[in-house]
DNA sequence: GTGTATGCAAACAATTTGCACGGAC
DNA sequence: GTCCGTGCAAATTGTTTGCATACAC
């Protein structure tokens, strides 16, 4: 379940890029203003409960599972139900600042999204690894694919699974 | 939960491309003798269970999840348990004659593989109509990740999420 | 005060597991 | 005859729902 960043090739081939900005106080700052503007938008309440979820997301960089937040939180005293956490994530998912990602298993995994560059995923299936990465040629099969079956495509979802190719070989 | 199969635009842009040769009857019995080395390839037994289903999915062209292929053998009287979809689907996996795809429910949708070329989909959210493409600047990307990271690439899920644009004006 | 959001537990859905029996080898 | 693969039902896992209470508005 080990999760790592893609490392920073901006540039370079022109292919592959990550990056990130912004102070974890920032960031912390930032979400907390989109989420309430959402939420009175939808006339929504702004329970603790909802920004203690968001909190809790955006104080980690990984992938998590339900699971996984409702024991941290538990860990830290907060009394959520794993309810709350469904409900919560559904309205994190539909203001853009949770990312939902089905890999291989029955288990949907979350990540933040605000911030975190649209990426994808290659799953080593030995190990379960992650790798992130971004390759912008997505965005050229993406846009053929609108003009060619007249459709507009709002996310889409990529993994790769794979191996190391030999031990201590790959680079 | 409709699915229909991309269109024949082998050539157009050099991007699209969608085809289908050799007869019903042919794909049986191929995949039939395949299936049949596999399993003595790997000790397993070659019970009529394990060819009534693979004969069934084959039967069937689309998407489909286990229920309803249970659904569909119990009304012609096969008499197969759950169970025993599952383990042999596993076994179907993994000699590349299924194909299992997870869109974005917690049901996992499986479809046949061989003579039915690696394809991708895009689910039109609305409808839940799944259209299918083949797009070959998928493979650059691949390569260069093998080739970045220094991994092999098994198989990878591309899934764009959509709607249609305006009702009859895209084409 | 009103009514939405919460926690809890029960319900549900998809998949896995345990076990006794049957049939492939 | 051996023991793997089967059917069935029970167990497990992930997610949703129902309901009484709490608190955001």
């Amino acid at each position: 379940m080990a999760s790592r960043s893609g490392p920073n090739l901006t540039g370079e081939k022109g292919s592959l890029c990550y990056f990130w900005t912004m102070s974890e106080a920032e960031l912390q700052e930032k979400v907390q203003t989109i989420f309430t503007s959402y939420l009175e938008r939808n006339k929504h309440r702004k329970t603790p409960e909802r920004f203690a979820i968001l909190r809790e997301i955006y104080a980690f960089p990984g992938h998590f599972d339900v699971e996984t937040l409702f024991t941290m939180m538990k860990e830290k005293k907060y009394s959520v139900s794993r309810a709350t956490l469904y409900n919560t994530i559904e309205l994190l998912l539909d203001s853009n600042l949770v990312r939902k990602n089905q890999f291989g298993q029955n288990t949907a995994h979350f990540e933040r999204a605000f911030q975190n560059q649209q990426h994808d995923h290659i799953i080593l299936t030995e190990s379960g690894e992650v790798i992130e990465f971004c390759d912008p040629r997505i965005q050229n099969i993406k846009a053929t694919l609108e003009q060619i079956f007249g459709i507009e495509i709002m996310h889409h979802s990529l993994n790769f699974y794979g191996r190391r190719k030999s031990p201590e070989s790959g680079k």
